[in-house]
DNA sequence: TTGAAAGCGGTACCAC
DNA sequence: GTGGTACCGCTTTCAA
């Protein structure tokens, strides 16, 4: 049934029917109570694609993660599920749906093409991955973009995000402070801010006079991720005993590894993780890790992307990483 | 810029760019190469939403999860971003995108109300919850609908999932062999898939002779659940030395909750879990469990779903659990 | 092969 | 407060 049908049913004229059931414009108290009871019981409800066309404006906001093709990376990475799932409870209270799409950055348009199509009010990308270029092109012809990431100097798309220097730093002194003297540093090479995790790490171990990290490239995709650390580890010279991992996902493949090996966390070897997973404190043991207060993230991203989808021009938001001693140090 | 301004500027009618843009119809090789070249040009791109009201299709499925208000799941509770995660991964093959809604079953109109705005081309509902008698009586009139979740005799809506049943008795029958005796089953009261879990469970002990599983009764947020199961351990008369997990989240709270307890798993009490996480092979000891093969369940669902959307009536699907052992057992 | 025009199902302006 | 009607931007029949 449509409009025109169910105004016909009701009586009266599809705009006013229209007036009622929206809740917009002057219709009297008893039109409105009627039509609103007739649409009840007959199940009649406006269609949605209709009213967007018409009104432009979609109540959906679209989130995609860039994947470079390179880290093949899925949507069921526990990092981005998580983000997503506190994005869409962030967004539900605003009212908005939320549109979830791989994209994948198969040349410098891909952006443009998911915009587009006009399906969404506005976007939230998770993560900068290699595309922190075409995300910076993007900003400056559309507003309603929020991206999870860091923030480079003069960078002009907004972003939040922990300091990742700072984070991989703090990360760093508390393994110091528990009497580690020669660390590791696992993670995936590619991503700004995995480099800028490393580069706090770097500034710490300098500042206290200690030799720089052992890198240890790993996978993003958790089993070959174990498998390359178990190789990299097995082929040092020297054992580490103290290890930042770049994600919490890559501590869990540490201590796993770590685990088969033999190797006592934390007694013979610290680890210590980074984003904050509500799953981390699961792990045994309970993982010490650099939280990025990632709800309070979600929440901050979608407040700022309300606002700029309302035409205000809101600013980055750095979040503050905060050190979460547990077990695993 | 809209088709109308775009067919301007190409020098031909809407219906030819339109035509030429959307491969469908016929249109000669050079029209069609020259109005292609000159959109990539110009960067324009039809506007999805008046495609959709036109064609009446909108190549999204929406993924509702129902929350029972007794049960305060979010969405970002580990299983359904996992299945969100596997789903999105699947969708996207086939060219859909997925739009993500927490859904309040408030009344029993709830589905109803989601469907009939016609968003959609088809819905995925992860877990029946209590909602069993609202899916069963949408799936009398809206076919376009698959369900995660077990299948009770004479029902109507095409579900996939797991036989619980068999799931559970193979969970006990496991920790039966390994020498236990005395069995906990820990997990959220609510929901039918649990409680047929605790059938095969306590199904599986009879068999043996064996008393029946003491039950701890479990939340699904994550520290309460873990606050819960520890103090129902402390209180318990005799300490069972296998644990039976209704999933692996419920499992991994337990793991933490006897870790604290100075409870070694597996020596002192095994414990098994229940959905086949990929997180739950990283929790130390890595988690036995019952898999469901989530990845393949999600690949299932979407290939059924295509078929009902194509307007073919595809059965339920059940999957065959599988015991996966790993070190907490 | 191409173009004119009628919708898809609403919303919102304008007149009464 | 209510009704008539022009649009939102595209697809698709029908005619040329």
């Amino acid at each position: 049934m449509n409009l025109k049908q169910f105004a016909e049913l009701a009586g009266v004229s599809t705009a006013t029917a229209s007036r009622a059931l929206s809740g917009t414009g002057r219709v009297s108290e008893e039109t409105t109570s009627r039509i609103v009871a007739l649409a009840e019981k007959l199940g009649y409800q406006p269609n949605a694609i209709a009213r967007n066309l018409r009104t432009q404006r979609t109540m959906t906001v679209g989130v995609v993660v860039p994947m470079g093709h390179d880290a093949l990376q899925h949507l069921s990475d526990p990092f981005f599920n998580t983000m997503i799932g506190f994005l869409a409870d962030a967004l539900v209270e605003h009212g908005y749906d939320l549109l979830l799409s791989r994209v994948l950055p198969d040349d410098e348009r891909w952006l443009d093409r998911y915009i587009g199509t006009g399906r969404v009010d506005g976007i939230l990308v998770i993560g900068q991955s290699d595309q922190y270029h075409v995300i910076e092109s993007m900003a400056r012809r559309y507003r309603p973009m929020v991206v999870w990431g860091g923030q480079m100097p003069g960078q002009r798309h907004c972003a939040v995000g922990s300091d990742n220097f700072r984070g991989g730093q703090m990360a760093a002194e508390h393994l110091i402070a528990r009497g580690c003297r020669l660390l590791a540093f696992a993670g995936p090479g590619l991503g700004v801010e995995f480099g800028e995790r490393l580069a706090g790490v770097r500034a710490a171990l300098a500042a206290a006079g200690l030799p720089p990290p052992v890198e240890l490239p790993s996978h993003f995709e958790p089993d070959a991720a174990y498998r390359d650390l178990a190789k990299h580890l097995g082929a040092l010279d020297s054992m580490p005993d103290g290890i930042v991992a770049g994600a919490d996902v890559t501590a869990a493949s540490m201590l796993k590894a770590l685990a088969e090996m033999g190797c006592d966390v934390p007694s013979t070897i610290k680890v210590i993780g980074y984003d904050g997973l509500p799953i981390a404190g699961h792990l045994v043991p309970a993982l010490t890790t650099i939280d990025q207060h990632l709800r309070e993230g979600a929440r901050i991203m979608v407040d700022l992307l309300m606002r700029r989808i309302a035409g205000e021009d809101a600013p980055s938001v750095r979040i503050e990483p905060r050190l979460l001693v547990r077990q695993s140090t």
